[in-house]
DNA sequence: TTGTATATTCAACAAATGTTGAATATATTG
DNA sequence: CAATATATTCAACATTTGTTGAATATACAA
């Protein structure tokens, strides 16, 4: 039941946010009483936090391991740009081979959550703040002579490109008149590493060898 | 007056989006009566689309003179990459040169916007996307030979890059440890022309001479 | 001044909101 | 079976929500 409701309130504050959904349209949508939300989670604040933290740190931990896989596979502490960008859109890969759309949904959430200052510093830095310090190391092996200012630049750049993808707003589909797709993670990841590879090359100077 | 509740509801949407603001909070904020709100606007998501409206039409007039100028000045229809792209980004230019706290709230509101499926829809088609047409041409000019989806994939990747520092978050603060700020538009801007250029060459294939 | 259009206040409405305590049902364990 | 823990329902609460009609004030024109 617990799940069952994550599932609902995932997909309802995905679409409408925070404040656009009542814990009545969850209820309803779950079809269960409006009581059992305070019985399982609590205030609404709460079952929010459930929603975001219930796959936030599957996510966290995924993208660590990616990241320090290529540096195991390839046997020294060297790994290419495109590989550690690939392990930071690693939501993308999740949400397109697992077909769960509970990842999809909760994805937009976190577009959402990443792109509102006021959700940001409540559900951010708990998680995944902490993890973007091995990315910014692992870019910064890349390129020793950056600037600390432009590896972080960097990390927005690359966040916001992200993100907007992310939230599947269904805008592409709309400007390309059908040609794209928002649900297509497959085709934005492959074409998004090469672009934000060369991005972070134009702007952080020499790579390493 | 009617400018005096749009400043006021425009910074309140800006941080908590449509849902999370009440009547009654902007016009307390405004430190008028209720009924006014109504008296001016109608419907509080009359207000919300008045809001919006109010700088959108200009922001998009602007960009398309900005896209046009570098034409005129070179004398001939080519104009480089970054051009276009600056043209783009003009939204920075103008909330750092102005120093007006309105253009920061609304470009905030913006930001949101252009991340929520659901505004997204009812907002950008009236004004912003007729536009997007004229900036994907002249992407077309600078890629002669690049498939139509890339251009667009191109679109989006910017698109969401220059949304993530629109919504000023504060995140890149935290991370950086307060070396970058999520307010310096100025640095934002230099730093995105050359990144997202390089990223447009990246794969949009061959470039026009 | 009077008359009129505009602006603002006041009071209230029905509906929706988050939350909770008590009652009831169901499952689990002895 | 009985006893106990867990799960679910029911009904209600105090607030807050968006909205509106009528009353009042202010500005402006004749």
């Amino acid at each position: 039941m617990r799940e069952h409701i994550l599932d609902v309130a995932e997909e309802l504050f995905a679409t409408r946010g925070y404040y656009g959904v009542s814990i009545r349209q969850i209820t309803q949508a779950a079809g269960i009483d409006v009581a059992l939300i305070n019985y399982y989670f609590g205030k609404k604040l709460e079952l929010f936090r459930a929603v975001f933290d219930r796959r936030t740190e599957i996510l966290s931990n995924w993208r660590t391991e990616a990241l320090n896989a290529t540096k195991a596979e390839a046997g020294s502490p060297e790994q290419s740009l495109e590989e550690i960008i690939r392990a930071f859109l690693l939501p993308l890969k999740i949400a397109q081979e697992s077909g769960d759309a509970g990842w999809h949904h909760y994805l937009a959430l976190l577009a959402h959550v990443i792109t509102s200052a006021e959700w940001n510093k409540q559900l951010l830095p708990k998680v995944l703040d902490r993890r973007v310090g091995e990315f910014i190391e692992a870019l910064r092996d890349r390129f020793p002579h950056a600037r600390d200012e432009d590896l972080h630049w960097c990390y927005q750049y690359i966040s916001g490109t992200l993100a907007l993808t992310l939230a599947q707003t269904g805008r592409i589909d709309r400007l390309s008149g059908g040609l794209c797709k928002s649900t297509d993670f497959a085709t934005a990841y492959e074409k998004m590493i090469p672009f934000l590879a060369a991005g972070c090359r134009a702007i952080c100077g020499q790579e390493a060898g």
